[in-house]
DNA sequence: TTGGAAAGTCAACAAGGCTGACGTAAACTC
DNA sequence: GAGTTTACGTCAGCCTTGTTGACTTTCCAA
């Protein structure tokens, strides 16, 4: 369908798709593929002193609001060191508000605030762009194959989280 | 196919699969996949005081071989102050040889050692069970359109590289 | 009331990006 | 043949973003 090879059969038999050369482009292709993903957004973040680690905290923000910081830090993958260092000059500088939890008040639940959502915007609008013209261009079967891959190759934790926030949200 | 919804039409008219909230979903598919993709050979590393950016130099040395420092740089999209630092330990390790150009005594050319191919072979092993895992489980169509929606996602420049190391390799 | 969880912080460090400047050798050009 | 450009290597210094380890404060829950 994409090369006119290897793709005729739904069944096990036919596996001239895993050969290593295949698996060997596959590997290339996500390493170019996802430096144009993250391509848009960095040269917005340039200009304001923020970096793809700003990024991810504001999307995930804003993706599951009210998140505990715990939470944030199981998406995020990184050390809660990590995370603060971010998060300090996210909320210094007016984008990210912590509330202190009501039923626990240990827990921070974090929510962007206008700033903060107007930035998640600009970023995920130039991210959306090139995204959209490639799930264009490729069709609807391509990206339901896309994504179908993509899930498979996710670690079964991160796969959990990832299923959770499509719930949530979709 | 993988949801069940706007999947049905090969035409344009069928654009239901281009909300927001599908590309969001599919920016966070992206961000999760990668990092299962990455982790495998970056558990090897560790242990050998190596990283990702080692990985990514042996891998196209032992697609390219022979290929110029010049080239490389392009590949790999990093300045050649960055590259060296890399390549300066590898080949000091012995894992990659350096070669004055034949017919241009300016150029290096880069191979790999015994010891070198032994170090890829081990890393790309590690890379591929993962993505051969996704792949056997996604299914051949589910492959076609994986790879298709990577290589529209690209920047030019970048799918021109990958198509020129897919011709010249399988 | 005490143990442990959630969060924040300080310090120190490493990998891996970057810029800018400089040097050398070889190739190219006029 | 002189001057310019190209390819490569290197030094120095900076930044972001990751890490570990140690310590504190707060506060829930047994």
């Amino acid at each position: 369908m994409a090369d006119g090879r290897g793709t005729s059969s739904h069944s096990g038999e036919n596996l001239l798709f895993l050969t290593d050369e295949q698996l060997r482009q596959a590997i290339e292709a996500m390493f170019f593929a996802y430096r144009g993903f993250t391509a848009d957004p960095d040269r917005i973040l340039v200009d304001m002193a923020y970096g793809r680690a700003h990024h991810r905290a504001i999307h995930f923000i804003n993706r599951a609001p009210g998140t505990t910081v715990n939470n944030l830090l199981g998406l995020l993958g990184v050390t809660k060191q990590s995370l603060n260092r971010v998060l300090r000059t996210l909320i210094a500088d007016g984008l990210v508000e912590s509330q202190v939890g009501k039923s626990d008040k240990r827990e921070r639940h974090l929510y962007l605030t206008e700033a903060g959502r107007v930035l998640e915007q600009t970023l995920s609008d130039a991210q959306r762009v090139r995204m959209r013209g490639a799930f264009r261009d490729a069709g609807p079967e391509a990206v339901a194959g896309f994504r179908t891959v993509l899930e498979t190759m996710m670690d079964p934790e991160m796969r959990h989280s990832y299923l959770r926030l499509k719930e949530n949200s979709g």
